[in-house]
DNA sequence: AAATATTTTTAGGCAAGTCTAAAATTTATT
DNA sequence: AATAAATTTTAGACTTGCCTAAAAATATTT
């Protein structure tokens, strides 16, 4: 089955809003996050409802039906393969990538998809640390958590962070942390919340502020 | 300025069909060339000439104005572009391409395209042996042949084939000649026109027939 | 519980792009 | 030069996706 650009996109938005097409997702919601109007999405619901891809009762609300959910993952799959090759290959910044990807995750071709994923040497998280799901639609377990909530002991690595100051930043990039870094957590200081974690060449304590502040995955 | 798919798939056929934009191309052959009505293509002629994208004379046929050879162009370097990417990176045949080039080349992101003709490192022609533009819409002299057409002397690589039959590129693959393969031109016979040339690791002498079938670009 | 506010749907309309069938024009043939 | 054939354009219709304004349903206040 082949889809119109718009519908991969509100498949893809529904999926979003509703926490992996768990809960259901209301008319303006959908508005908001595509900038249409309640009233279109009135009408592309009825389409999408028409074709078993979200069940739909008037003034209820819609949720993705399997095969909804299905399209709205494989748009997701090469939404974040693209982005790995942009920053990966193209040397794009990581907050350059996310309006061209918007673009590519519409072009249709398996064989491409797959092949660029083994280009990319299957990567498991796109350069905001979002996992993506494999030819089968299925994700890895492991999800990005933030560093406080992360044991002792463990070993994951950076993905992304909450706050993005250039200040925050600066200290990161001066500690050697940046994306990508991997982090074993030494130990945790009840006192204050801080942390101590150990980069590859070096040690260091971090206060609860900035471990509240990383987005991590565990391996 | 930013153009529908559409608008970009009837200037890049309309370039192509009037050989570089020079001649006047007829409703009917656009028409056969997108797979499409000829009364869908006076429609979309109408809206080309309006935007100022074509010469537009009732019955008479269209060209490009100079700004429609532009977007013309830029799709054409995207699309070949994309092509060496398929080939040279994701290990795509080069008969495999055509289609999946065929979207890429409407997504659009200056940047990209210029990141990606640096990741490729400046190609100068698409696995078809047809040249790529540069940013500012240049296409470098060198042109294809027929490699019947070279002098002696001559250094070339061959970029493609006119008879595509089995045998003919089981002849080819037999004797070590393949796309890219680098060939020089050692001798010309005026009898039978055959030629002797050389390859890599030998040389050997081929007939009329093989010439006539055989492109390539003259370094 | 009634009134008010918010959300959602309907009604009607518009642009892009395509189609079929019929009319107009150009080209080729007698 | 007249007729026939081919090409091209017009007329009218359809789909997709979007919009505004108004009506209907649901949610929130009083
Ligand atoms: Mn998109
Ligand atoms: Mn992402
Ligand atoms: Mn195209
Ligand atoms: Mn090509």
């Amino acid at each position: 089955m082949s889809f119109t650009r718009s519908v991969e996109n509100y498949l893809k938005a529904i999926y979003h809003l509703s926490d992996h097409g768990v809960s259901k997702v209301s008319t303006n919601a959908i508005a908001r996050r595509l900038k249409t109007k309640a009233s279109s999405v009135t009408d592309m619901i009825k389409k999408l409802s028409d074709k078993k891809l979200v069940v739909y009762k008037k003034y209820q609300g819609v949720h993705l039906t399997d095969s909804g959910k299905e399209v709205a993952v494989r748009i997701i799959r090469k939404h974040r393969l693209w982005e790995v090759f942009l920053v990966e290959k193209l040397n794009f910044a990581w907050d350059e990538v996310h309006d061209i990807a918007e673009q590519l995750e519409h072009i249709e071709s398996e064989k491409l998809v797959d092949r660029l994923d083994e280009f990319l040497e299957f990567p498991s998280h796109d350069p905001h640390g979002d996992p993506i799901p494999d030819k089968w639609g299925e994700f890895k377990p492991s999800k990005k958590v933030v560093l406080s909530d992360v044991d002792a002991g463990a070993i994951c690595f950076c993905v992304g962070v909450i706050d993005s100051s250039a200040k925050f930043l600066r200290y990161l990039d001066k500690n050697g942390i940046a994306l990508g870094t991997q982090l074993k957590v030494v130990s945790r200081e009840e006192f204050d919340k801080s942390m101590t974690i150990k980069t590859k060449g070096n040690t260091m304590t971090i206060s609860k502020l900035t471990a509240d502040n990383l987005y991590v995955i565990i391996n």
